[in-house]
DNA sequence: TGACGCAACATTGAATACAATATACAAAAA
DNA sequence: TTTTTGTATATTGTATTCAATGTTGCGTCA
């Protein structure tokens, strides 16, 4: 039977604040005061600080011993290395799942993929965003290595937002679109070299869309 | 001039329970109960809870509400799972390695080889082990990339106790210096994909020592 | 004899109190 | 005027205290 899940203070208070960063209400550099969070999470500073030394560990906080804390503010080359290295785990994901992957789970992506083309029609840039994510997690998913899920998923959350702000940019999107469209075929033909290496560049062009927002 | 480093004592505790785990001090099943290692460690809890917390994070011990933490015992399906990883990302590192060492840092690999060579010869098993993760931990170091040199080390210290273990099976030793001069062969011709490959099978090789450590 | 309930104990979760350290600002000296 | 130094204040680091929860074992009752 499902046992019951509980979660111990300090690890809502970290996925809080895990939300507040990726949403840019706590943008990088914003000094993190335990008092202050105190006050405003309505929690005392133990459970506080344990989701504080969580974060750390997770590389999206900073902390300066008697200085407290604050967001991380990425530098262009730690993204630039952030992005190799997701493309590394989503290509050796994408290659795992060429021959892990059932009809069904390649049946979901293929939807997904779908409804991206449906955004790009109607010109709905925030769906896509999520669809997008959504896709580059399910192969990961279907790669069906729990350690490289847990990797993916935490390196994944510290660009979310640094992704999301260079998802306005026009330029790139119809690529995008027929860059997915590969990944599927060669998911469905179960080609994993190429897949691996498809993804890789995918995420390539990413990191020249977050770098040309950085240069503007 | 060279700043002063300090250590909150949440950090040093941390390294120190992660170094008992290392070294089997604290074997797999151990609860961790907070007031004897207040006691063992002389801190007090608030600092032992955070390094905790860390190590949590770290995957490398587990928690249990109102039950305490406790050295995780991996199975041998997650053990796999974390050494197919670990071969993806050194084999990703030794691609981009072939891009961006320069000739010196090749040559540290070459010294290291030649004195894993000498230690197979006396028979210095402890002593090939640690040659053995220098070269692959500075493998990755010459990928110059330093979110891929961070998740290798997360990642692999929480195999170094079981691979240590496995370290003391003599049947693949010899094999195992074969690809290691390979590897090399490969590192000073640039040959990233090759490289790249060969990788990822010397880790797959490791999982059959692990596996059979494991069936025994 | 076995199952249930209750109570005492052990252990973790959370909050508060105290100590150590850094920063800011003002006063004094050059 | 500029620099330095001391002090007040804010903030983090650590210890201690209190509360909540889980476990164990004994005694009672069917």
């Amino acid at each position: 039977m499902e046992p019951i899940h509980r979660q111990p203070l300090a690890l809502q208070v970290a996925s809080r604040i895990r939300d507040l960063i990726a949403t840019d209400q706590f943008p990088p550099g914003t000094p993190l005061k335990e008092l202050n969070l105190c006050k405003q999470l309505s929690v005392s500073r133990t459970p506080l600080r344990e989701a504080l030394k969580q974060l750390i560990a997770e590389g999206l906080v900073e902390q300066i011993p008697y200085r407290g804390v604050v967001v991380c503010n990425p530098d262009q080359a730690s993204i630039e290395q952030m992005l190799e290295l997701l493309g590394a785990l989503e290509g050796f994901a994408g290659e795992m799942a060429c021959l892990r992957a059932n009809q069904e789970e390649i049946d979901v992506i293929r939807v997904l993929t779908q409804q991206m083309h449906e955004t790009y029609e109607k010109d709905e840039r925030l769906s896509y965003y999520k669809i997008n994510q959504s896709i580059h997690r399910s192969i990961v998913e279907f790669s069906k290595n729990g350690e490289l899920i847990r990797s993916h998923e935490r390196l994944n959350s510290r660009l979310y937002r640094i992704r999301f702000l260079s998802n306005r940019r026009t330029d790139r999107w119809h690529t995008a679109i027929e860059e997915h469209d590969a990944i599927l075929r060669n998911l469905e033909q179960r080609e994993g070299l190429k897949l691996n290496k498809l993804l890789r560049e995918h995420l390539g062009h990413t990191w020249t869309k977050v770098k040309d927002l950085y240069d503007s």
